[in-house]
DNA sequence: GCCAACGTTGGC
DNA sequence: GCCAACGTTGGC
């Protein structure tokens, strides 16, 4: 079992999207970058948990907890000309770029701020929190995991 | 909107 | 294979 953080921005798909999708599982298309890709095709496996991160927003900071449901598959998203993810490259023979499915697990109310992250001592060299980190897909240290864990709220 | 950091592209 | 130019990310 592996723990995982993934980027996405509210503005685009947040976690309130996810929320409202049927039984709140939607596949993780768009990963453009090939050290994330590598990530989502050969590591990520199904019952993996993952930190839900708002980037580029008001806010930034963790919003929740997902669980994959379905671990890597071609991204097709790659093979429709019309799509902001198109990508000449790839092919259902040559895929080139992957993705897989999320299910959203538990909600953070408040969300765990990049502010309060950066704050906690115990989160030290946590590669998201290292500077110029842009990969949207990071792994997280079973560690790192809990202590995060402890800044939630119950709820 | 600014800008630093990084990945990718393409000329050579 | 080098490296400058360019585009993107993402916090502020």
């Amino acid at each position: 079992m592996n723990y995982w953080l993934m980027k996405t921005e509210p503005g685009c798909f947040g976690l309130t999207h996810l929320k409202a999708r049927p039984k709140r599982t939607e596949h993780w298309d768009g990963v453009r970058n090939y050290q994330a890709r590598n990530f989502i095709r050969d590591d990520m496996r199904k019952g993996d948990l993952a930190f839900f991160y708002h980037s580029s927003c008001a806010e930034p900071g963790i919003a929740g907890i997902v669980k994959i449901v379905r671990a890597g598959y071609p991204d097709h998203t790659a093979w429709n000309p019309d799509g902001e993810h198109f990508d000449p490259k790839s092919s259902p023979a040559n895929p080139i770029w992957y993705m897989v499915d999320v299910r959203l697990e538990r909600e953070f109310r408040p969300p765990v701020t990049l502010a309060a992250l950066k704050h906690n001592p115990a989160l030290r060299g946590m590669k998201l929190l290292e500077r110029g980190n842009r990969l949207s897909i990071l792994p997280v240290t079973g560690r790192e995991w809990n202590a995060i864990l402890k800044m939630a709220d119950p709820g």
